[in-house]
DNA sequence: GTATAACCGAGACGGTACGTCCAGTCTTCGG
DNA sequence: CCGAAGACTGGACGTACCGTCTCGGTTATAC
């Protein structure tokens, strides 16, 4: 557990005693994330973190304010993703290749922590804007690389909001990832990116005379969604 | 939950033994609704919910398994939703008049319950069933037709799967209310809807030869999404 | 408890409605006392009782005003108990076959009751009135036929009183019972009648000259008993 | 209970991470005892300790068992019992004031602990165990003191077993204390000990002709004691 | 016969305590 | 003076049992 010592020996600044803290940080993070390939964040808890760490509950507490903290950290320093970020000559199929493979990873074990971090994020707002700042944003400003690649070269409708791009590529995966309904095969992320590229309306459809009749409103129980 | 049951009841020869009081069960529900009206589902506890009731917590549990499904029952139950279920002739006005209310609703202190059911959900994995037999599947339903009239209108391709049509409408959604990014307004429903009709590709855009480079996978951190 | 019931039966005008049922009655007893030879009374539930018997708890609680009540009956109804009365010719040799059979049975499963009845009266007075009205007297009063023959016969000083006696000879016995120090065999049962008829006393001991000191109370702990 | 360690506290090197606080546990067992004198043992419950402790109810069951455990420590702990040890040079006479004196302090409330420990104790052999080992056998040990003097001072027979002499004493009040037959004043004390002393026999008593007639077992209800 | 009690089985209910669990904080000592 | 060890507070959890209650249905006497 203290193997790793020896590898940081190099460039520390040689303080009395102190290279001992950063010790403790990496043996947490490690430790959280090795807890998590094994149970959701709602099983691993702050005892079971400290015991694998060899670590003291309140040295975590010294650096973290929770234990869900603890949990992004210890994901973002130690994962290591395998994920796509294609570059084809086309967007389409850099969206399409790039969902296949998160597709792939977010329903792997450790990558349902997504998941967990989201739902965390719904009882504490304060992680869920932790979880969107170094989380999410970082990864959509990659996204949205392969989104302006389109734009420059003519292939995708300069009209269109960014994020909106994103969130029609990324928001049913999303979904079907919480809510369980509905598959996410590699065939599905051919077909969302497909359909959000070609879009629902049929070319030839005549819409007919304006009717301003607007829906009404009906009270009625579960109607929606 | 308890669901079959309720429609045994009908013509049911009364079972023996006293009756399960339905006044235990309607305070159960009621009180729980006004507890989540002020507190997360995390916060409102068994024991609150008894004590508004005035009710017994063994009653509880005697006929829910845990407090989140009875929330589940007292959403289900008590919410009446006043949400757009539109028929303006227009497939596309008609979703986009619903994603309005839907999201209008979603957003307020009782709508947020749905984001809360999906949290609990993703270290439950008995309720996110449940969730989704009893609460998604029926809106989902109810969604369908408005897309099928599209359909047979000649509005919408047929081609596309139902699922991935609402799934494209909703998702961007659904992932904006449970990640707090971006902006759940009026007009960004109607951009939504407006984009997943058109799609993204501009039409005059002309493919170059085909490159059959595949995207190189990129062993990087946090490059997706 | 209701026995005086029983002996109104006689030329009660019959009441009206249904009776009582013996079944039940009988049933409840019966179930009690099967419950009570495999756990203690403590475990054995009210609920267990109603399974077993086929009965409505409601039956029980009708007739009876508590689980201990049902248990004093059961074993009062329901135990045949095979403890020798003898009559040898000599008190002492009366009082040792006795306590010898005595202490035989209440070894035994069944007969550890009494020292649950016994528990069970520390929390409820009403309870061991009953026990000791129903129970025990009724023990005593047998058991001071013996003493009352060696007084008749001249073997025992008739200057004792006969509740002393009995204390002296069974009060041993039920403290090793409840307390679980020393044996219960029968050499002990032997010892104890032998040393309660022959006393401590050395019968060719001078006391000395009368020392009136009484003796300091000492305070101090765990000092007596 | 936890006797060792306290023996061991003596030399023992201060043991790594914080201390057991003896704040808590004197809070604990003072409430505990407080609690008791106005309730009894069944009633007292570990929530109502903790409250009164100003203590978690976690602390409790941390170092304890169950209450019963918690009130024979606060019991053994806090209670300076006022019972006499009396040395007057006769054994009848120090016999005689002790069991006045422990029957003055086992009618009050606190000393009833007694009866609760005893009933407690029948359903749960462990504790009925900690409290021979821990109360029972440290009163009996100062007792047989009382006993031993009387042997060497030629007043009491060396031949009886000074377990025996000591059940024979104290059983009586016993019994009497936990099945509330006979009084327990003074003068019974007076009688019971004068009575162990002089024995039941009349000396005059000339005893016939063995008679070798085994008292027959007699098949019938609620014989004995 | 028909009304009218009083009973019974089934089983839901309020109440109360239990003993466990975990988060996050605090205290002590060793290096 | 930092950090491990680990005890502590606070509070929810889900379970268990008690004794009561309500229901539909069952006998029995009384009219």
């Amino acid at each position: 557990m203290r193997q790793q010592e020896d590898l940081e020996y190099a460039d520390e600044p040689k303080k009395r005693g102190r290279h001992r803290s950063l010790e403790a940080k990496t043996a947490i993070l490690k430790a959280t994330l090795q807890l998590l390939e094994r149970e959701s964040l709602r099983k691993v808890t702050a005892d079971a973190i400290a015991r694998r760490a060899g670590v003291s509950k309140a040295t975590i507490y010294k650096w973290w304010p929770n234990k869900s903290m603890v949990a992004l950290d210890a994901y973002l320093a130690g994962t290591t993703e395998r994920v796509a970020m294609p570059n084809t000559g086309s967007a389409q199929e850099d969206f399409t290749q790039q969902l296949k493979s998160l597709t792939a990873f977010y329903t792997s074990t450790l990558g349902r922590l997504f998941c967990q971090f989201i739902a965390e994020g719904q009882s504490d707002a304060a992680f869920l804007a932790s979880f969107r700042e170094r989380f999410l944003y970082a990864r959509r400003d990659a996204a949205k690389i392969m989104w302006r690649r389109g734009v420059d070269r003519g292939e995708i409708r300069s009209a269109v909001d960014g994020d909106i791009v994103l969130d029609m590529i990324y928001g049913p995966i999303v979904f079907r990832l919480l809510a369980g309904h509905g598959s996410l095969s590699d065939s599905e992320s051919e077909a969302i990116v497909e359909t959000v590229f070609a879009g629902l309306r049929r070319l030839d459809y005549q819409r007919p005379a304006k009717n301003k009749t607007i829906g009404h409103i009906v009270k009625r129980r579960r109607a929606h969604l």
